[in-house]
DNA sequence: CCCGGTATTGAAACACGTTTCACTTCGGAA
DNA sequence: TTCCGAAGTGAAACGTGTTTCAATACCGGG
């Protein structure tokens, strides 16, 4: 991303850190960003593609901190529920800025379905990881199991987020009902390689 | 709900019908249902509460096609996958509608949670019937393990569904991912139960 | 029947996302 | 250096969700 465009998503941050969603005013972040409002539409299609973009920067932040610190734990569960909780808590450190990705993620613009899709392909290369206790580096591409899994518990996440966002539950409920779910479908997924290879 | 107030809601229907979420203009639809757009707001607090509404009616649509035909299957994975293949095609069925209602649940206004998680509760109900196979009244409320399931399990649904309304995917993605979760979840619970009996 | 308050109306105003447009600036090719 | 086209600018305009307000209609209690 060049640095004009750059900037103008970092300056979106910041007022969404402040004020959420509708303080993200296009005007402000434009007169802010030093640029005028047609340059943003030149970069940006829409508030948000603009709050998108925000959010893949927040998400190269994610996978700095997963690289650092992968996520422990010696069973499969303890390694992806550590990193849900690890990405929960990252991403809900600041609630107005989450809330704001989080409605620009869900409006789900369908002009954006690439970009939300290539978003969600790196979350699931990172939860593959964990599932396995391993860098997403150079590994093999997942296999069935592992692909019906990771969409599942992202979706849950998801969905989860949105939960708290639209005021239903708090962080702990994201947490541990993430918790309760990974370990569900874990269960249920060793459960079926069972099954199936008897 | 008075009269009034259903007026406006089934006109906010058939204008989401014909062009979905931006069609909904409240200008016509309070045109359309005779009344002046202050009345539309005295009963309405803003576009997606309207759409919320609208969402409740077809809910109630649902709950009316479940009774009559309930979801039919020897074990409980198949009576839910059923009942969430049902429930899909019966949103799907009228797609610029269902984006329009799916645009205004996930936007998610914390003033709406309490109608939010009615909702849920409402959707909640019909999987645990599904799961036990029998009608939802009267029935003991449910336990631990049914909760988690029928929370993530409606949380992946929903998820699906935004991922349709966005363009991710088609239909019949929603409806066989599901039927793929479904039994992981089922299998998972089972075996926890097990594990815990043990 | 009359009164008082509440709901409704019609119309205007406001905010903000988005579009448009005429003009200027800039960077590289000739 | 000159010129061209792309990018940027500033300002205005537009559409639609939302708010406001004065005027009017309605309705139950005296």
């Amino acid at each position: 991303m060049e640095e004009r465009a750059r900037r103008i998503v970092e300056t979106a941050v910041e007022l969404a850190e402040q004020g959420g969603f509708e303080a993200v005013r296009l005007r402000d972040v434009a007169s802010h960003a030093g640029v005028a409002l047609g340059t943003l539409y030149r970069r940006f299609s829409s508030k948000e593609d603009l709050l998108i973009a925000a959010f893949e920067l927040e998400t190269f932040d994610l996978e700095r901190r997963v690289a650092q610190r992968p996520p422990r734990g010696d069973t499969a569960s303890e390694r992806v529920s550590a990193f849900f909780a690890m990405a929960t808590r990252g991403l809900l450190r600041r609630p107005n800025l989450a809330r704001a990705l989080l409605k620009a993620h869900a409006a789900g613009d369908p002009q954006l379905a690439k970009r939300t899709a290539a978003f969600n392909a790196r979350l699931h290369d990172l939860v593959v990881a964990a599932l396995r206790g391993r860098a997403a580096e150079a590994a093999p591409p997942p296999n069935e199991s592992e692909r019906l899994l990771t969409h599942a518990l992202t979706r849950v996440w998801f969905a989860l987020l949105l939960g708290w966002a639209g005021g239903l539950h708090g962080q702990a409920t994201v947490i541990d009902e993430m918790s309760d779910c990974v370990e569900l479908m874990v269960l249920g997924a060793e459960q079926k390689q069972r099954l199936a290879t008897a």
